[in-house]
DNA sequence: GTCTATAAGCTGATAGAC
DNA sequence: GTCTATCAGCTTATAGAC
C-alpha cells in the first residue's frame, strides 16, 4: 500500500490545449472526484471514465493503473496547497499574516472542496500513500510555521499559546467546510455556498481565532 | 443508496454475556473498524468476518447484507453521541458549558476515533444514508443548542456570534483529533496519545475557542 | 448456531482492431 | 490515439452439511 508520489504533476497544468493534455488533466480531474467520494478502494475506474466521458480503456492508456491514477491526483493537489502561508515571516503582524492565511484556506475549502475531501479520506485511511509527505514535507512546514508563531509570542506581539495547536484548529476549522459540505449545508439550509455565506463564515472563523489566542482582529473592508 | 436506520442498536449493548449478543457485538465493532477506514464501497466482508476472529457466512448469518451491517453501525454509534450537551440550558453558565462540552467531544474523539472517522467519511461521501438524519436528528438538534447560546448572548453572559458557526467550530477541531490522527501523531511525534497529551489539547481547544467568542475560560483543576 | 464450498456478479486490466 | 470485447481474479451472498 506503501507508495511514491509520482512527479507527473507538471503534466496536468492547465492551460495547454495539446488533446493528450486536455484528456490528461480531464481524467485528473474526474479522478480527484472519484476518490474523493469513495476513497481509493471505494473508486471505480469505469466511474472515472464516465466522469471523464472516455472510454474505460483510454483511462488505462493515459495511467498504467489505479494505483498510479490515485498518486497523480495526490501529486496534483499537494503542489497545489504548497504556496499558502508560505512567506510568511517574524517581521509580519500576527493579526494581519493570520487572518490572510485563515481566509485562503476557507476559500480553497469552498473551491475546490473535492481536493480536500480526498485528503481527509487518504489521512482517515491512515494515510496509506502519504505517511511519507507526512514525515518529510508536512512536519517541516508545521515546524516552520510553528517556529515564526513562537518568534511573534518571544517578540511580545501575541501572547503565549501552543503554534502546533492553533495550526491544527486553523486546518480543522477551515477544512470542514469541506469536507463536511452536505453536512454544513443540510444545517444552514443552504442550497449552494454563495459570496455572502462565504464571507460570513471566513469572518467568524478568523475573528474567532485571533481573539482565541489574543489578538485584535484586522479592522474588516467590508 | 437510500437508507433508514435500523433499530437494532439496543441489541448491541455490551453487558449481555448471551453468545448470541457476544458475537453481535464483536460483528459490530469489527465493521465499525472496518467501514471507518475504507468506507462503505471499500470495506471487505471477508475483512470484517477477520477482524471478528469469525467465518464471513458467520457475518452473514447475524445480518442480512453489507447495507444492513452498515445502518446498524451507524445506529450504534449515533445512539452513543446523543447524550452529550443536551441537559444544558439558558440558566447555565456558558463558559462552564461550552468547556465541559469540548472537553467531552476532545474525550471521545480519543477514545472512540473509529466513529467519528466512520462520520466523517459518510458525510464526505455526500451522508448517501444519513441525509435523513442530518435533517431530522441532527439539525433540530443543533437549532435547540443555538437558542440556547443566543439565550446567553441575550442575558448579556457572553458578547454577540453566531451560535451555529460555533458549534461547527467546536465540532471540526475536537473531531479533527479523530478523524486526522495519523496526522496529528506524525507532526506531534506521539507514539501513542497520553493522557497528559488528552489533557493539554483540551485545555486549548477549550480556553481558545472560549476567549474566542470572549468568555473567560473557568480556572484549570490541573 | 457454525462453517465449508460454491454460485453469481462485478472490477481492474489488456488484447487487438481501427 | 481511441475503443470494443474479453479475461482473470475478487467479492458478496447463499446453499447445505454438521
Amino acid at each position: 500500500m506503501q507508495g511514491e508520489i509520482a512527479t507527473v504533476g507538471a503534466q496536468a497544468e492547465q492551460g495547454s490545449q495539446r488533446p493528450r493534455d486536455k484528456h490528461y488533466s480531464t481524467i485528473l480531474r474526474a479522478a480527484q472526484e472519484e476518490f474523493a467520494v469513495h476513497g481509493f478502494k471505494g473508486a471505480r475506474m469505469q466511474a472515472i471514465a464516465d466522469r471523464a466521458g472516455l472510454p474505460k480503456a483510454n483511462v488505462h492508456y493515459y495511467f498504467k493503473n489505479k494505483n498510479s491514477l490515485y498518486l497523480a491526483v495526490l501529486d496534483n493537489i499537494l503542489n497545489s496547497w504548497n504556496d499558502f502561508f508560505n512567506d510568511v515571516s517574524v517581521k509580519d503582524d500576527p493579526a494581519l499574516s493570520l487572518d490572510t492565511f485563515i481566509r485562503q484556506k476557507v476559500r480553497i475549502s469552498f473551491e475546490d472542496p473535492s481536493a480536500s475531501k480526498l485528503f481527509a479520506n487518504e489521512i482517515i485511511q491512515g494515510a496509506p500513500y502519504l505517511s511519507g509527505y507526512l514525515q518529510d514535507v508536512m512536519k517541516p512546514w508545521v515546524t516552520e510555521r510553528a517556529e515564526i508563531i513562537q518568534g511573534w509570542i518571544d517578540a511580545g506581539k501575541m501572547p503565549e499559546t501552543d503554534p502546533v495547536l492553533l495550526i491544527f484548529m486553523i486546518w480543522a476549522t477551515t477544512q470542514h467546510y469541506a469536507d463536511f459540505q452536505v453536512q454544513v449545508q443540510s444545517i444552514l439550509e443552504t442550497p449552494d455556498y454563495d459570496e455572502e455565506q462565504i464571507n460570513r463564515i471566513a469572518d467568524f472563523v478568523s475573528s474567532t481565532i485571533l481573539k482565541g489566542c489574543g489578538l485584535q482582529p484586522p479592522v474588516s473592508i467590508s
